[in-house]
DNA sequence: CTCAATGCAAAGGATTTGCACAGTT
DNA sequence: AACTGTGCAAATCCTTTGCATTGAG
């Protein structure tokens, strides 16, 4: 999994290639996804965010998310909301989610066999893959 | 595939188990989703809509598509925009997306060993599905 | 006649943007 | 000093809602 020293590296290098700043903004949305990780959205996260740092503004988390994914750090997901979901990015293949309509949990799998036939399926529309998404909804255990 | 009679038969049904009325928006609303068919958005049908019928509002296009994947007649996706997408239920078990992130056009299909594998997957995770939707961003023959 | 459905415009929620000012490089 | 990033509030996009009016049963 993708651990905050690399993450930061990446970031302090793709603002250096970029010939963009570095700011403190940007380095504590870092960090404060780094402690909330998992799931979240950018509402959430930036409510978090004000707890400990009152100035920074919910544009700039918006635009730090961008930023963010645009890089890979994190990954930008609709999971069945009117809003976007993010989490940190994983050093894993790729993973997908089962999500339960009734509480929200959200469980994340991985299998090869279907991406491998994700793989195939491209093969024969003629597509190159660039992402893909799988969500599966239905109803966890304690909500059956 | 689900044809307009089948689908027609199927509103009127519904709505006279539950009490609602059979409106002439209503009506002219399914019958312009099977002119217009395949993939569209609520935005898209309502201009198509408009056309021809000046008077309909755009409020009761979105509580019509509410209703209508209600009863199952057609089914609401997101695929990756920042608005919803709809299209006529079929009634082959179900069916996926591959999507072009340069010209956003959509291919349908379907995989026997992707679904079986989704069943295996809630099984392992104790989670009952109820529907799923797997999309696979990429770039198609034309646009690589 | 009764109650659900409609049209309209206004409200809503998530996200983006314009602009003056602040802060990196 | 130059120019990108930020905060703020307003704007935007898609969608929903309140309310007076219309129309189906």
């Amino acid at each position: 999994m993708l651990d905050f020293q690399t993450a930061l590296y990446q970031l302090r290098q793709f603002l250096k290639e970029n010939n963009l700043r570095f700011t403190n903004e940007r380095l504590t949305i870092l960090e404060e996804i780094f402690q909330f990780a998992d799931h979240f959205d950018a509402e959430k996260l930036f409510n978090h965010i004000r707890k400990h740092h009152r100035h920074i503004s919910r544009a700039t988390v918006y635009r730090t998310l961008d930023l963010l994914s645009q890089i890979g750090i994190i990954t930008k997901e609709n999971l069945g909301n009117d809003f976007a979901s993010y989490e940190l990015a994983f050093n894993v293949p790729h993973h997908d989610h089962l999500i339960c309509v009734e509480c929200g949990k959200v469980i994340e799998f991985s299998d090869q066999l279907i991406e491998d036939s994700q793989q195939k399926i491209c093969k024969k529309y003629n597509m190159v893959m660039i992402r893909h998404q799988l969500q599966i909804f239905g109803r966890c255990k304690e909500h059956q």
